[in-house]
RNA sequence: GCCGGGGUGGCGGAAUCGGUAGACGCGUUGGAUUCAAAAUCCAGUUCUGGAAACGGAGUGAGGGUUCAAGUCCCUCCCUCGGCACCA
């Protein structure tokens, strides 16, 4: 008995080569590996090009997340090495971060060798990929070749005034004695103890990212390469805005409560003040005040996220002090609230309730007064009983400030509290400084010793690197084990030389993923930070990551910069010059509640649909036991749906150069993506289809004089050349992959469609053949290499260079246009390219379809778009 | 809650500068091929009326500007990302 594919390949007609990714992909990546063919250096004589996607945490496994990530990065450097560039694409991994502890707890592993398992296993599945990386430049943030240096620079930052210590609130498991990440922390409660989380006050590192606010926000205008929306995004996290400060004379101990507003115009209206439960005052006044203590201490219960504070059910209590209004002289009460953050700006605020809508709620709950100062500028009335007035406007009730608009009110309260020296103008941010400490084990060490006589000292240059213990064990409390090892944190004050504590807190993340892009333009310096080559490569031409990161991965990698720029190891001023932020890998998700009240999540490859004959779902049913699921539509894939699809199996099935295809295929890169099985049959059937055109073709070197084609072949040329315009705009320009392929898709049909043997037509054929092979080679790069090689040339398709659009063969004599009548389409006109529109208007006139519509009517006026349509306006 | 996106056929999406809405792909229907199936190929496929020619409606909802609106303006609804210790 013979199988049927044996069958298949005795045929005649199928004795051509059958497309097996399983020998074409290995064979062209053992040719770039032979050839190093992505390793490069600096050369002066062309064009930098530095392509850079984010690196990944190594979890172990590549996500379909990744997978278009990196394809998209691999798709633009292969597209600009063909347009004659040197181009840089490295890879490395964001090795330090909590997934390796939970591992470490889970199953006894020390995160480094978890970690280094990991990057093995990555790195292999990034290969089958067909990412072109330069290896040679790999770097891992957890190691201290790579870390030493931002040890060695926290030091610099440190002796520069740019690094203080303050105290700050984190979050505190009272069970495990851990601090926890807001991650860790669900529905109030610790995720392993179940304990009720509180909020702690410890003293942390912080990086003075406010004294860089400025540059920061100036400089947005310059990155014209990042999409609007992230810009946008920067602006308003830095948050600069303009106000008063003002004082506030407390009755009790004659202090003074300093706090910060937008809106001196409503200052006249100010009923109240509100302070953080964590305030001097409050905690001073709790102390013989029980109920007090007790409001405070259940404001500890909160996580310390600004989202968590903003939707808090709002709740104060008043601490029975009261404050001088600053211009009236009149008492007003002082409240603690918990929506108020110690942590921003000076842990008080002064209550407007009739223009602040917040004031306004928090008013009505507790029966406060409430005091309208503003009206609108127009002849309307408010109610300020029934909701906050909030615009700008015209003041009342305020004295000698009566009748002024908001704007001049803004400066004429602002000038008499400056007079009385109660306030003064200033610029708030809403920024706030970088945080950097983390109290976990699995970061790089923070290089500060500390001394009970010198206070904190920075570890010398010629100590660094503090190395990060490896062996160690971890209890399931989850704690840092280097804060329980005296071998690690013994040391002795390097200033004085007394005995003295090692800072047992690690880095924030951020810190590694802050600098990498420049590490890898010189990784292999054991001697320095950076070098000269960073300037050579700097900045990123192009960066390519997840939308998630808009704001803080993004505003910290552009405030490192600048403070490197600022210690002499970078010229420029910004790190990334263009950015592409591409959307989520989204999937199909289906459920089954379970007894508990929860609900099981079933993975969509063991889901199967039904649909009507129109082909829409009707009932969804699990394969595994045939019985109906529920579908909950499409979400990010994740471990918590269950709705991932694992790429190492895909790239097994049907390959790299399908997978890649269909990953920008299915969406524009900056759009969510949703994924579908079909979908990558339907990338894998077109691949085949071209494999077959192609491998058709192989024997045909046929060239023929394109001046004297007949008309269809012309035209079948034409559209070769018009393909070959829009993809490169597609790539080059737009990064619309999607219509790209689409385009060449399209193309291939045309191709397919020719049944002409002659010679004219076989050489236009092979020509449109070869622009496609051309043209997808940076997306489907196997394919490409083993192609080319069919198709008789010499050179490798990786060095060989983006095709040129042939203008004489975009030239048409004739052109459609439609003809409207009152913008609606009614039919459809032959004109030559050089018509006028006067004989333009009469053709349109004289079709015969359009004449129904214009008969009995007078005609208005007729629009001519040339190339495009006539629009004749009648009635 | 605040900041920023998105919403177009059964589905993913296209329409780049205000100018033919639905390219391309998936699904689906019919046909060819096959003993049969898979694969492949051909044709149809927004809804609706019609045998067709050709009409009517249609881009989340409602209003507006314009000869012309998916695209611009206003109001609203839904949904996704971020919110500083997930990365």
């Amino acid at each position: 008995m013979l199988h049927d594919s044996q069958k298949l390949s005795m045929n005649p007609e199928f004795m051509q080569d059958q497309y097996n990714h399983k020998t074409i992909e290995p064979n062209a990546q053992q040719y770039w590996a032979d050839n190093k063919s992505f390793q490069v250096s600096e050369d002066t004589n062309k064009e930098k090009f530095y392509c850079l996607s984010m690196f990944p945490y190594p979890s172990g496994k590549l996500h379909m997340g990744h997978v278009r990530n990196y394809t998209i990065g691999d798709v633009i450097s292969r597209f600009q090495r063909m347009q004659g560039k040197n181009v840089l694409q490295p890879m490395g991994w964001d090795a330090f971060g909590l997934p390796a502890e939970n591992a470490a707890i889970k199953h006894n592993v020390p995160p480094a060798q978890w970690t280094d398992e990991n990057i093995a296993d990555m790195r292999v599945q990034l290969n089958q990929m067909g990412l072109a990386y330069d290896w040679t430049r790999e770097l891992a943030t957890c190691k201290p070749d790579y870390y030493r240096w931002e040890q060695w620079f926290f030091t610099k930052l440190y002796e520069k005034g740019l690094v203080y210590r303050k105290k700050s609130t984190v979050n505190w498991d009272p069970v495990d004695q851990t601090v926890l990440a807001n991650e860790q922390v669900v529905d109030g409660r610790g995720w392993r103890s179940g304990a009720l989380v509180e909020q702690k006050e410890i003293s942390q590192w912080f990086l003075k990212i406010t004294a860089y606010a400025d540059e920061l926000i100036d400089e947005v205008k310059k990155l014209q390469g990042w999409p609007q929306r992230v810009r946008t995004m920067q602006v308003n996290w830095v948050g600069r805005s303009e106000g008063v400060e003002i004082k506030f004379e407390v009755e009790a101990d004659f202090q003074t409560l300093e706090v910060f507003t937008t809106r001196p115009d409503t200052l006249m209206g100010v009923t109240y003040l509100a302070v953080a439960a964590q305030h001097p005052l409050a905690l001073s006044v709790a102390e013989n005040n029980a109920e007090l203590a007790a409001f405070i201490q259940a404001c500890k219960h909160t996580k310390v996220s600004e989202a968590d504070m903003a939707t808090i059910e709002k709740k104060g209590y008043p601490t029975g002090i009261m404050a001088i209004h600053p211009l009236t002289g009149e008492r007003v009460p002082v409240w603690v609230a918990n929506f108020v953050l110690m942590s921003y700006g000076s842990g008080a605020v002064m209550s407007v309730p009739a223009h602040d809508q917040r004031d306004w709620e928090f008013s009505k709950l507790y029966g406060l007064e409430i005091k309208q100062v503003i009206r609108p500028s127009n002849q309307n009335t408010v109610d300020t009983a029934t909701a906050a007035f909030t615009d700008k406007g015209i003041l009342i009730n305020s004295g000698e400030f009566n009748g002024q608009n908001s704007y001049d009110a803004f400066d004429t309260i602002a000038e008499k509290l400056a007079i009385q020296k109660k306030g003064n103008k200033t610029i708030n941010y809403r920024l706030r400084d970088w945080g950097v400490s983390r109290q976990r084990y699995w970061g790089c060490p923070i290089p500060i010793i500390h001394c009970d006589d010198c206070g904190p000292v920075a570890v010398p240059e010629k100590d660094l690197p503090v190395k990060l213990p490896e062996q160690v064990v971890f209890d399931e409390t989850g704690g840092s084990p280097i804060k329980q090892m005296p071998e690690f944190y013994e040391t002795t004050c390097p200033s004085c030389g007394k005995a003295a504590r090692r800072e047992t807190d690690t880095f924030d993340t951020f810190f590694e993923s802050s600098w990498y892009y420049a590490r890898y333009t010189c990784a292999d310096n054991d001697d320095g930070m950076l070098d000269e080559r960073a300037n050579y490569w700097l900045p990123v031409d192009q960066y390519i990551g997840g939308i998630e990161h808009a704001v803080l991965h993004l505003l910290y990698s552009r405030f490192f910069h600048k403070l490197m720029r600022d210690e002499g190891l970078v010229e420029s001023d910004e790190p990334y010059k263009n950015l592409l932020t591409q959307g989520m890998v989204l999937a199909d998700t289906y459920y089954r509640d379970n007894e508990k009240g929860g609900k099981d999540w079933i993975n969509p490859q063991d889901v199967k649909t039904k649909t009507d004959d129109k082909g829409r779902v009707i009932e969804a049913i699990s394969t595994l036991d045939g019985k109906t699921v529920i579908s909950a539509g499409m979400s990010k894939m994740s471990k918590s749906k269950n709705n991932g699809v694992d790429p190492k199996y895909l790239i097994e099935k049907y390959g790299a150069d399908t997978l890649r295809l269909f990953s920008i295929f299915a969406a524009p890169p900056n759009q969510s993506m949703e994924w579908s099985d079909s979908g990558v049959e339907g990338a894998q059937r077109f691949i085949k289809r071209l494999w077959r055109l192609a491998t058709q073709n192989i024997n045909n070197h046929i060239r023929t004089d394109t001046d004297n084609l007949s008309d269809s072949l012309r035209a079948l040329r034409r559209k070769i050349h018009q393909t070959l315009q829009k993809v490169t705009d597609d790539m080059g320009e737009r990064f619309a992959f999607n219509t790209a392929i689409a385009a060449n898709m399209e193309l291939l049909n045309e191709l397919s469609k020719l049944h002409d043997k002659s010679d004219a037509a076989q050489a236009v054929l092979k020509e449109g053949i070869e622009t496609i092979v051309l043209m997808l080679s940076p997306i489907i790069p196997h394919m490409g290499h083993e192609l080319w090689i069919k198709l008789g040339h010499q050179k490798a398709i990786i060095d060989e260079a983006w095709p040129k659009v042939d203008t004489q063969a975009l030239v048409q004599n004739n052109i459609e246009m439609i003809v409207q009548v009152n913008g609606k389409v009614r039919g459809k006109i032959q004109v030559n390219v050089n018509a006028d529109d006067e004989s333009i208007k009469i053709l349109a006139q004289n079709n015969e379809n359009v004449q129904r519509f214009i008969e009995n009517t007078t005609i208005r006026k007729i629009i001519v778009v040339k190339g495009r349509l006539v629009n004749i306006v009648a009635n």
